[in-house]
DNA sequence: CCTATCTGATAATCGTGATTGTCAGATAGT
DNA sequence: ACTATCTGACAATCACGATTATCAGATAGG
């Protein structure tokens, strides 16, 4: 099928291997995307890549395992772009802002984010764990009560999938607002 | 294996089988809610409610289809739990308290509820979609900002599944409390 | 007692997708 | 040119679970 690339030897072994593990996982992180994680089987991450499954089990020991990269990649550009943000006056905004912004730019990477990934495995279950816990200490920084923070992400998230699902019709400074005053509630003290 | 129910004519046709079809979405509430979605095969729901496949097949056409009934038995067992709590005084605090205790009343109910029905086919979705908007007439009656009612649901029923992992440790009344927080988000108003 | 129907259990079919194995052609170093 | 290695394509295996079909025993009504 590709013709042009067969000299394999720009960089020899490790290095092209390593170049075919990371478009695998770019792949999968487009497939995921688009399809779900039900439909990113290994043959359609493998014809996504331009290679075949011989490369995934090269790579990879099982499609787990790549899910979780495919994961971790999605979280770093995610969290790349809030750091590009990085305000001293207003932090929460800035992140808040990078978050959203990062989903509309990169809406592969934001779907697979926001697939429940409680449901697939329990690898993928404690992936999201930590991804909860890195978020948390952005969005709700000083919080001890993990309801409250519970609470404020799930704000965020879901506030995320209906924006994605009207097709970023709001602003992002429109939902980041709306999230802003979530993030709020903790501040208030939990009168009932 | 069961040798005692063969006198089959308690009630004839009719009524055996609605007792059989009956029987079956319960133990698909009960399997779901013990191992997700995923672990609900039709063998296993077969196995919790005492029948075999012939049966699942006379009452359901597809697997999926008892997904659907299932999840609309939960919705029922929470919202008739909602509906004893009626208060004209509070009805966001009483209906927040129905919800809450009811998931810690129907364990199997509460977890087939908060399952992620977005990645599960397509009628689940739908009757994710209907789910939603039920309950949003609930605990955010006037809203008209859809991004503003998607975090308010998300805070809910993130709490909830954090409540849930948690093993049910704080009392009602403080997750009650916490969540209320996030339902007066919307009279705030959002300013930046 | 006879027989049409119901029941429970088990096996056969079928599709899907992961994982592994094989093979001929291509390439690079010598 | 020679050969060990790399590559791409494809077929074979395997597991799992849905869906369908079969079968012997049980029951009720006449």
């Amino acid at each position: 099928m590709e013709k042009e690339k067969r000299r394999y030897s720009g960089q020899s072994f490790v290095d092209r291997q390593a170049d075919r593990r990371a478009r695998l996982v770019r792949a999968a992180l487009e497939v995921a995307g688009r399809s779900g994680l039900e439909g990113a089987s290994v043959a359609a991450i493998c014809a996504q890549a331009g290679l075949t499954a011989r490369y995934f089990y090269e790579s990879f020991p099982s499609r787990e395992a790549i899910f979780v990269e495919a994961y971790r990649l999605a979280q770093d550009e995610v969290l790349s772009a809030i750091a590009k943000l990085k305000a001293a006056s207003d932090p929460l905004g800035a992140a808040l802002t990078g978050f959203y912004a990062a989903l509309k730019a990169h809406p592969g990477a934001a779907r697979v984010f926001l697939l429940d990934l409680d449901d697939h495995g329990p690898a993928m279950q404690a992936a999201n764990r930590e991804a909860a816990e890195r978020f948390a200490s952005l969005f709700a920084p000083g919080a001890k009560d993990h309801l409250l923070v519970a609470g404020i992400l799930g704000a965020i998230i879901q506030i995320a999938k209906r924006w994605i699902a009207g097709g970023f019709a709001e602003p992002v400074a429109q939902v980041v607002a709306t999230a802003m005053a979530f993030t709020r509630v903790g501040l208030d003290g939990g009168s009932l």
